[in-house]
DNA sequence: AGTATTTATGCAAACGTTTGCACAAATGTT
DNA sequence: AACATTTGTGCAAACGTTTGCATAAATACT
C-alpha cells in the first residue's frame, strides 16, 4: 500500500509540499479555501505524518522511558498504569525497560534511552546500582531524569517518593498509641535507601518509649520474612510479639504465612500494620490495616514532575506523596 | 553539547560520510585501516546513530506496541514482563498502551501504533470491543498483529492463548475425580470469549455425570464473586457446595473472602480449584490448588509468534500454552 | 499611475542516515 | 605496455518533514 505523504497530497492538489504542511497546521499564511481542500484530502486519504521525519527534523520526540527492576510486582504495575494514563493524555508514548536488578542492564537501558533521544526517563534504581556515574553522564545529554521509589541518596537529582519518613513515623506512632509493648518490625533489603529511611524514622519514634521491647529484622524476600517471623511465633516461644510492623507487601506475605500456619489470631493474638498500595491487605480476612503507599498516586506525581522538567520549569528537588492510614481490622 | 554524527566523524578523519557509515558497519569495501580509525574515533566520541534518521531512511524501526486493558492486574504484569525481556534480548522497544476497556481508547492506541509505523502490535481486546473493523483496517498497513488472552473469535487472526479449553476440561476432570457431588463453578464476564470457552469446556465434562449437582455463576468482579458465593455459603444454607471452581484470580479473591468470613475450612468443608498464574494461590493458607495460566509463558510465546510475523515466516493461526496442574492443599 | 503593503504560495535547505553508482588508484593478466 | 580487474573512496539522491526566505498576485495608499 502506497504511503500517504505531504508530497502525495501536494501532487494531487497541485500545491507545494510546504503549503500542504502549513495548511495542515492551520498556519495563518494559508488561505481558508486551501486549508479546507488540504484537510479534506488528508482526511479521505487517511494521512498520518511520519513521526520519524518529524522527530528528525524537529529534534524532538514524544518518547518517555521508564527504567525499573521489574514490571511485575506489588507496586510498579499501578505506577506504570498511572504514568501511561498521563502519557496518553499528553501525547507521549511510554517505553518500558526492565533491569531485573542488574546494574549492567540498567546501563544498557540508559543507553537505549539516549540513543532514542527520549524526552525524559523515569528511573527506579536497581538494588545492585552502586555508582551513579552512568546517570550523571546521561544528564549531559540534557535528558531529564525523574527518579521514583528507589532513588539515589544525593539530592542533586529529581526524586518523587512516598513520604517514607512520614509514613514510618506514622506507623510507629499508631502502634504505640495502641499500647503495644512487644513489637516485631520487619524491614526490607538493608541496602535500599527506602529501607534505611523507613527504619530510621520508625526507630526514632519507638526508641522514645523505654518500656517497649522492639525486635528489628531485615528481609530480602517474602520467603525470608516468613522464616524470620517464624522465630518469633514458633509454638515454643512463650511471649510472642503483640504487634508486627511490615515495611512492605513482600514482607507482609511472609509474615501472614507464618501467622496463619501457627494459627495466630489477628488481631486477638497479635496486631498487624503494614505499608502497601492496598491490594494485598484487602485480600486477607480480616483486612490488614495499612499505611497507603500508592503507586498510582506516585505515578501521577512523577509525571507532573517530568512534564515540568521537559518544559524547563522545574527545580531539582524531591517531592512526596502524602501518607494515609487505611483502617483494616488488624490494629 | 554538540551531537556526534557521521558528518562530524567524517570531518575529523577527512573521509566522506558514506565511508564512515560503511566502516561502522564493517562493510567489505572499506580498508582495515580506515575501519580501525573510524571505530576508534566513534568510540571515543561516543557516537550513537540517530534512530530517527535510520528509521526514516530504512522505513523500519524496532518498536513493538502492546495494547491492553490495564497494566495492573493479575496476569498482565507478568505477560508484559516476559515480552519486555524478549524485546530487550532482540533489540526491540516495547510501547505500552492501556485502553481501560474503552473501545475508543483502543482505536486511538491503534492509531498511535500506525502513526509510529511500529513493527508489530500485541493486543488484548478490551471487554467493550464490539467491532474488529479498526483492526482489519490496521492490517492493511501491513503491521502484524498478535492477539493474546482476550482474542477475537474469528480465526483469521494470530492468537496466542492459554489453552482455555484444555485447562477448563482438566479442572472439571480433577474435581470429578475427587468425587465431588455439589459443585459451584464461578466464571468471569459472560461476554468475553475466554469465559465462553472455559465455561463450555467445563460444562461438557461435568454434564456427563448425571448424579453431580452443578451451580454455574458468572461474575464481573471480585466483589461480585464475593456476593454470589455468599448465596451458597450463607449460614442458613444446609447443604453447601463441596467444591468450588474459580475461573480466575479475580473470582478467587471474592470466593475466599466469603469462605473466610463464614469460617469454612478448606479443604475439610469445601475444596477449591482455581485458574491462576500462581501468585495469589500461594498467598493463601493452605495454598490453593490451581491450574497454571502463566502470563509469563504466554508472553514468551506471543513474542516468538511476533518475531515470526515480522520475519514473514508465520502462518496465521492460534497457538496455546500448555496447562499444568499445580498442587496446593485444597483439592 | 506609481509605490507600499498584504496575502498566498513555492523554493530549497536542513535534520542524519543509507546505498547505488561512479571513479581513481593499485594490482593483476596477457 | 596495454588492458582488465580489484580495492577503496566519494558523490548525490532519497527517506518525509519543517521553516526562513523569496516571489507573485492582489489590494491599499498616495
Amino acid at each position: 500500500m502506497e504511503t500517504i505523504t505531504l508530497k502525495r497530497i501536494a501532487g494531487v492538489l497541485n500545491l507545494s509540499i510546504s503549503t500542504v504542511s502549513r495548511a495542515l497546521k492551520n498556519h495563518a499564511d494559508i488561505s481558508a479555501e486551501t486549508k479546507r481542500r488540504v484537510h479534506e484530502l488528508a482526511e479521505t486519504l487517511d494521512y498520518e505524518p511520519n513521526i520519524n521525519a518529524v522527530s528528525l527534523r524537529s529534534k524532538k520526540n514524544m518518547l518517555l522511558g521508564l527504567i525499573l527492576p521489574s514490571v511485575s510486582g506489588f507496586f510498579y504495575d499501578s505506577f506504570i498504569s498511572a504514568v501511561e494514563e498521563e502519557c496518553s493524555l499528553n501525547g507521549y508514548m511510554l517505553i518500558v525497560l526492565q533491569t531485573s536488578n542488574d546494574a549492567q542492564k540498567e546501563i544498557n537501558s540508559l543507553k537505549i534511552c539516549r540513543q532514542n533521544r527520549m524526552s525524559g526517563v523515569f528511573v527506579c534504581l536497581s538494588a545492585q546500582t552502586s555508582s551513579m556515574s552512568a546517570f550523571d553522564k546521561f544528564r549531559e545529554a540534557e535528558i531529564p531524569l525523574v527518579f521514583f521509589d528507589k532513588v539515589p541518596d544525593d539530592n542533586k537529582y529529581n526524586k518523587v517518593c512516598t513520604d517514607d519518613e512520614e509514613s514510618a513515623k506514622l506507623a510507629a506512632e499508631l502502634i504505640l498509641s495502641k499500647n503495644k509493648k512487644n513489637i516485631l518490625a520487619i524491614f526490607g533489603d538493608e541496602n535500599l535507601s527506602i529501607t534505611k529511611i523507613r527504619f530510621k524514622a520508625f526507630q526514632k519514634i519507638v526508641a522514645l518509649q523505654k518500656e517497649v521491647i522492639i525486635h528489628n529484622e531485615f528481609c530480602s524476600s517474602s520467603k525470608n520474612a516468613r522464616e524470620v517471623s517464624q522465630k518469633y511465633f514458633h509454638s515454643k516461644i512463650k511471649i510472642k510479639p503483640d504487634a508486627v510492623f511490615c515495611m512492605s507487601d513482600e514482607i507482609l506475605i511472609g509474615v501472614m504465612k507464618t501467622l496463619q500456619l501457627h494459627q495466630i489470631k489477628i488481631p486477638e493474638n497479635t496486631s498487624i500494620l503494614t505499608m502497601s498500595d492496598g491490594f494485598l491487605p484487602k485480600i486477607y480476612t480480616p483486612e490488614i490495616t495499612y499505611i497507603e503507599t500508592s503507586g498510582y498516586k506516585l505515578g501521577k506525581l512523577a509525571f507532573t514532575k517530568m512534564l515540568n522538567c521537559v518544559n524547563g520549569i522545574n527545580d531539582v528537588n524531591e517531592v512526596f506523596t502524602r501518607s494515609i492510614l487505611v483502617d483494616g481490622k488488624t490494629l
